[in-house]
DNA sequence: AAAGCGCTGTATCGTATGTTACGTATTTTG
DNA sequence: CAAAATACGTAACATACGATACAGCGCTTT
């Protein structure tokens, strides 16, 4: 069985013309960057013509060079987002858990996607204390909105997790403006009840953060803020760690903003019990 | 000092405008295959028109689109060519956030005190049909209980989750017995009226398995099979993201016990919508 | 409430890219 | 050794791609 372009190349480059060949070699070389390239830059890279680069990606079986890099990408894809390619460390003691191992590196790949900047950015909004915050999570994803609510809602007043029937909260949105934000937790499979409620929500003017997966909810067309999670795990479920360190993140980052304020609130709510 | 391509815009992507920060984020989201592509595919994954894919690159200091697709190869070969780079480089990404660093080694040391035995044990009780399953956790980690409700409830009958009033779940208490499972989770500050719901389960021969941080909550006397978690983070909260991913990796070991009873109860479900 | 500014999409243009035809060189075979 | 077949490159072509000008719209500001 061949799965990848790199083992369909060495298993027909013995039956390849000089030019081809060369062609062939330079693609592995440094594979797949030169199958990107234009084919004027690769017959370049390979000190051929192009011609002779078309003959040998419709000698691979594929109709056009389009196509061919089209493949490649794919491939690159599959490749990029599970980290299984990469290397086992040793460190960790091996052979722990292809789940908690997975895990980890969805998180290491979800914060290298996000800067520090931007989770300031989003940790100021939702310090920012002239509107309300409004919290919601889908069928899986409301316990992430729920966790991160118990959080905000002790440092700071006018947070409001939104629960219960689609109707219920849909009249919330009367109380929201732009002053407000609106939290969402959505991945896959999106729920179209969460999509009409960001759409509403964003006709009045309210700011949305987002926390999707990968493939971007489509709220992310009306979010101000987007944060993608890697979810995918060796496991019947998508994982949504990745998502739950981040809100911790943002709740450890919001604590410290409202440090001042937030601090005597604590303080106030403790002498209440 | 800003190295790749997805740092620089992460950094400017609050000075952007709406179309050009759903360009970006697209573009992170699957980074950077996106960016690889053409325009007129980058503008319609983004959802925007070609031109504002160009005024996004160009805002990015990119004198025109292919210049741009280059930066993203040659960065892209240098990841390539160096996967060591990826894993565990404390240089670049390590300095990332501290709070992450503090994350992954809590679990990491989590699942080092956790054998493979230990968990396969828990999720066969899980799995264990004879008996109901109850859910219940404390003010922060109750979301984690509603988490994994949520899936357990999918691939099995009468699992429920305890929410409310303490009079409330107090009162179902009459409902276990020996058969039943009972999952609570409770890290500092313990509270009371769990470790009383919880001594009153026991007595009534319900077992119970409980999630806690390395101090072991008392419920832990009573407790079956006991999940430590380690908490300690560089914020004014504990993080709760160990337990969590414990409790997805024994939802994903029980949906595998109940793959073949628990498929079917998936199928039916799914037509019922 | 009105005016100005900035952002975004539509339509058009020039160009670089992939493609193909054809002639020459090189190898293979009788 | 000769002749044929295959391989390769040059050059011309058409397409599709990136770039740009312009108009409409929403938003902010006075």
């Amino acid at each position: 069985m061949i799965s990848s372009i790199a083992e369909l190349i060495s298993d027909r480059i013995g039956t390849m013309p000089a030019g081809e060949r060369r062609a062939a070699q330079t693609l592995i070389a440094n594979y797949p960057l030169t199958g990107l390239k234009t084919v004027a830059e690769f017959s370049a890279a390979a000190g051929v013509s192009s011609p002779t680069i078309l003959r040998f990606v419709a000698r691979l079986g594929f109709q056009n060079y389009p196509e061919f890099q089209s493949a490649l990408q794919d491939e690159l894809a599959a490749q990029l987002q599970s980290p299984a390619s990469r290397t086992l460390d040793p460190s960790s003691g091996g052979a722990a858990s292809p789940m908690l191992e997975a895990t980890l590196d969805n998180m290491r790949e979800t914060f290298r996607h996000l800067s520090d900047k931007q989770l300031a950015d989003i940790a100021a909004r939702l310090a920012d204390r002239r509107g309300k915050t409004f919290l919601i999570g889908g069928r899986f994803t409301d316990p992430l909105a729920r966790y991160m609510a118990a959080h905000l809602a002790i440092i700071q007043p006018d947070v409001y997790h939104l629960a219960g029937q689609e109707s219920i909260w849909r009249d919330r949105l009367i109380d929201m403006g732009k002053r407000d934000v609106l939290v969402i937790f959505d991945i896959r499979r999106y729920q179209e009840s969460l999509v009409r409620f960001a759409e509403k929500a964003h006709q009045r003017g309210v700011q949305i953060i987002l926390f999707t997966d990968q493939w971007l909810s489509p709220i992310s067309r009306f979010a101000r803020h987007v944060i993608a999670g890697r979810t995918a795990v060796p496991s019947a479920w998508d994982s949504s760690a990745a998502l739950f360190v981040v809100a911790e993140t943002l709740i450890g980052a919001v604590t410290r903003q409202l440090e001042a304020a937030g601090a005597k609130r604590i303080r106030d709510l403790e002498s209440l019990r």
